[in-house]
DNA sequence: GTCTATACGAGGATAGAC
DNA sequence: GTCTATCCTCGTATAGAC
């Protein structure tokens, strides 16, 4: 894609957004290729051209939604803020779209793991691993640093952190502001713990 | 009920506690009265006879588990044990059920909470105010005994601690040994802060 | 690539017999 | 209270025309 030039996006890729929002507001049993196609603008059965199955669908979103999690943490990494800087820019990841009574894809779809395709299980746990390592890459800078120290491990906070997070989300969910709910309970626990 | 008398459950009840497990694991939209039907042992039309409409047994659902988790925090409560062992004791509550793929059904129902009917959406607005109002007790009593400060407030260090523990159970769904992943975050943290 | 038409099963729900 | 039988809708998915 060049800059500076309109570029149609392509019926997948509009699949693929519209279907990651369904997913991230309703879950994945609760969402349909009846959505899709409406939000779209084709019909259900031409979904099936661009994925096969609704699981290939969803194993395709994770993918993709890992990819752009990755992105998005590395350019926090390269942006070259302090470790507690970048603490606070990750979080804030996590309160996009909240507004709009959306969550996590990979929160959504770990609470509905019972019911995924092993594919896309798998899919779910790198996720959380992907986004653990870079976190826990984050809080042995602060260690370093002589910021804070991390007990009992590294690892362990930072898995912490992202069950603060994840959780973060679902409260925030039942209430009307959720993103000041999300504020509420996830600026002042980083701050009183890392900065 | 009579100590010491055997009593056959009831088949409402039956339905009820066979409803709350599909839920914990599946979700809302996931689970079906042919699910019910099988484990209960009855076909799925005489479970209308119990329960007009699915929404109204998950109302039910809800409130039930509501009460239930009520009386457990209330026993804790009287139990007398010091505030840094009754946080324990609560944390311990929601590893019930982790190695059967379950999770607190409130947790679920959070996730779940954009395809639920208002009623419902009351109810887990319920649960997680009450829950945050027994914890807020608790920590009220350890700050009050100098066994620690809540920064910024009482009430947000509750709303935090609950987004743990939820948070916790989403992510120790997706590794094998849930139970001990939900220990390995939660006790930790526990620790740290209050003890 | 997208359409119409359709298959086929599963979902929740109701009626009426026992 | 529970059953059988049935309804109707919605779900994913396929076949074949354009």
């Amino acid at each position: 894609m060049v800059d500076n030039e309109i570029v149609e996006k392509k019926t997948a890729q509009k699949i693929l957004d519209v279907a990651r929002d369904l997913v991230r507001s309703r879950g994945y049993s609760a969402f349909s290729y009846a959505d899709i196609s409406e939000q779209v603008g084709i019909r259900k059965a031409s979904i099936h051209y661009h994925f096969s199955s609704k699981d290939e669908l969803v194993g395709k979103l994770v993918l993709q939604y890992r990819e752009t999690m990755a992105l998005k943490c590395d350019r926090i990494a390269r942006s070259a803020a302090s470790p507690d800087r970048q603490l606070m820019e990750f979080a804030r990841l996590y309160q996009d779209g909240l507004e709009e009574g959306q969550i996590c894809l990979c929160a959504m779809l770990a609470a509905d793991f019972a019911v995924l395709p092993e594919p896309v299980q798998d899919e779910i746990r790198i996720f959380f691993q992907e986004t653990e390592t870079w976190l826990a890459a984050v809080l042995q800078q602060g260690c370093e640093a002589k910021k804070w120290q991390c007990h009992p491990s590294i690892e362990q906070e930072a898995k912490g952190i992202i069950a603060m997070l994840q959780g973060a989300q679902l409260l925030a969910r039942s209430v009307e502001d959720s993103s000041a709910m999300f504020e509420q309970i996830v600026f002042p626990l980083l701050s009183a713990r890392f900065s």
